[in-house]
DNA sequence: CGACACATGTAACACGTTACATGATTTG
DNA sequence: CAAATCATGTAACGTGTTACATGTGTCG
């Protein structure tokens, strides 16, 4: 979902191809998202099929908006009316605009919150509640190779977080930082977990699965 | 990812079913990954595909398995241990059961740490970076408003710390604990964020023309 | 010339989500 | 009887991943 809501962000500024897109979203997300450009031009395509943004040669100028629904979100690959046949004299670039409802899309965005509290699937998380309930498990032994997975991570992280000028690039630093602040609490609750653990030996699960 | 290994750990504590799985894994993870139960019969069959588990009536074993499949014919699930209070229902049910491979694969995932420092897709962070960089986003007000969200979250969190016990329900307690911790590193990145911003007002980012 | 940046795309696949369809048995 | 629980699955779809195929323009 967020690189779909990434272009439109990226789009609302200026129009741009799919591989000024792709460039972008790494730049500014640090790196920490490399997109493959594959990805780029099957996410635009999506979001042509579903009128979010344009080309040039659309004929169905997005003048009037209620018209455009007439592309009803269907299968994965669009057959779409007309498959734009290659521009004369090589390749000049495509360029994408925001339609009219992509632009209201994007500012709904920025307005919405990201939902917090369902759906935290945490791999970590759920490996280590398995690990404590599922017999013959050596927690303490997870959680020690974690730990020093996560410790090489945050090593990275200030590694490459003196690579960045705040000032310049402060989306790239923002995103490092988001990434120190999650390893820490990730570190923090591995604590959590291993105080748990050496302080009562494991849980007795009922034996027989019940019904 | 996560299902995949969740249930090659359950079937390595016993012999399950789908719907036993399915029940299992919400249960210890604490009802943060609901699963909806027709994925727990996909990824089933996936794992069948792929060698790790097996049924009963499995004659084409993986390659040479080593005797592994040691199955007494003749008593089907040692009845004789088992104190059957109520006698199944419904459709006689599928037993799953990890082949060597399985096994292999499920040792080799407790060993093997969760690999963090690569593709930290967190959207919140890709939202808020993009805000910094594109003009006419009021980044103030996408964190404020993404403070309440969160701040709303973690009180559902701690009400749903209320109703568990962190003894006999070790695995759900210390998931919501992980939601907790990750929560709170989150709002600590909102401050860091709201700090940033007000103190240098936007970013100028630089007025690339390509072409 | 050959490498590299620019530029566009397709195909196949994995995982997860939702909705739907089917049926047996226990219990109110 | 009806509803809940147990139990199994399929179909369609969305998003993301990887690999592949193709072509131009530029620069050392």
């Amino acid at each position: 979902m967020s690189v779909r809501q990434g272009f439109l962000a990226l789009l609302s500024e200026q129009p741009m191809n799919g591989y000024q897109l792709r460039q972008e979203f790494e730049r500014r997300t640090g790196g920490s998202w490399p997109l493959n450009i594959g990805q780029a031009y099957t996410t635009l395509n999506r979001l042509h099929r579903d009128g979010l943004v344009g080309t040039v040669d659309d004929q169905t100028p997005v003048e009037d908006q209620t018209s455009v629904d007439a592309q009803a979100p269907g299968s994965d690959q669009a057959p779409d009316g007309e498959p734009r046949e290659t521009p004369p004299a090589g390749r000049p670039a495509e360029r994408y605009h925001l339609t009219d409802l992509g632009r209201e899309t994007a500012v709904s965005w920025w307005t919405t919150p990201v939902h917090r509290g369902k759906a935290e699937r945490d791999e970590l998380a759920i490996k280590v509640a398995l690990a404590v309930t599922v017999p013959g498990v050596d927690v303490a032994a997870v959680v020690r190779e974690q730990r020093s997975e996560t410790m090489r991570a945050l090593r990275a992280l200030t590694q490459a977080k003196r690579d960045v000028d705040p000032v310049t690039d402060r989306a790239r630093a923002l995103v490092l930082d988001a990434q120190v602040f999650a390893i820490e609490a990730e570190t923090r609750w591995l604590d959590h977990v291993e105080a748990t653990v050496s302080s009562t030996p494991r849980t007795e699960r009922p034996k027989r699965n019940r019904r």
